[in-house]
DNA sequence: CTGTAAGTGGGTAATTGTGGGGAAGTGGGG
DNA sequence: CCCCACTTCCCCACAATTACCCACTTACAG
């Protein structure tokens, strides 16, 4: 379970060094093999970085959506399309590439945010800036709470 | 079963340490491991403190709702990106994150509140400022009772 | 008044993040 | 076909942070 926010730069060379905390459980599941692709959900700009044995199952589900669907077409294009297969080097530090730098808008400093099975990468600003947005959207007064939350207890 | 209001110093290192009282329960039910995140609900500016133990079952909720629901996406954003897993030092305390202090507007004064389960950690103002508002909102004049609180005995 | 326990503050040593140098590999152009 | 330029990878070194430990002071109880 892959938890916590880390704020990290991007070095000239446009690497980003995985947290400490993290590269044990990636060593051991998935023998630090791990996979980077974008977010294709709308208005959300950041990337997502996944342990080699969680994107094949991703995978499998994006390659089993039908050929003639249009939001299943472009999903694919940018999930597969961007995708890249990377392995942590000696100093446990992954090398993304221009694209996908352009795609979340990384500069320098980024953060790297555990999402259980997954990790999101974001530019820094992006991130904070997105904050106010998703505190308000967690039971904002306006009343709606979503099907999927309603009556959780945390 | 945790009660009660504690105020605590945090330590230039940005440690908090959790009163002698709370520690031989948290050694029982979870072996001093706990989980601190932040409180998601719009407004409300504190941390939850999660035994282990408790943490998973939240864990778990969390990680079953859609990847595709807004809310639910920013409430796991939220909650699990500013998670930390924590084990309490040999003084024990804890060391929060600087996120999580900045989130919560922590300072130095702070403000530790069991809440059964788990426990909040407010700034000491934020906290007083919030009381009356509370007091306000718990049956107040215009005669509202939510639902939820209807027919309770106390 | 004294002894124990708890809260508080720092010092030190190990670990981690960051940056850069140079070798190895790849592709394009002469 | 060879050479050059550019990219990718691996290694080393420095700097900053973190974790662990010890010591002091305050509070409470016997």
């Amino acid at each position: 379970m892959f938890l916590g926010v880390s704020t990290l730069n991007l070095d000239a060379k446009g690497r980003v060094a995985i947290p400490a905390k993290h590269r044990e459980p990636l060593a051991d599941c998935c023998a630090s093999r791990v996979v980077v692709t974008v977010n294709p959900i709308a208005g959300e700009r950041c990337l997502w970085l996944y342990p080699e044995n969680e994107w094949r199952g991703v995978a499998r589900t994006l390659s089993r959506l039908t050929t003639m669907d249009r939001q299943a077409q472009a999903l694919r294009r940018l999930m597969i399309g961007f995708a890249s297969e990377l392995e942590l080097d000696g100093q446990g530090r992954i090398l993304l590439t221009n694209e996908q730098r352009e795609f979340a808008g990384l500069d320098k400093r980024v953060v790297l945010v555990g999402q259980v099975q997954k990790f999101e990468i974001w530019d820094e600003q992006t991130w904070s800036d997105n904050q106010a947005e998703w505190q308000a959207a967690v039971m904002s007064e306006d009343g709606g709470l979503s099907e999927a939350l309603e009556g959780i207890t945390l």
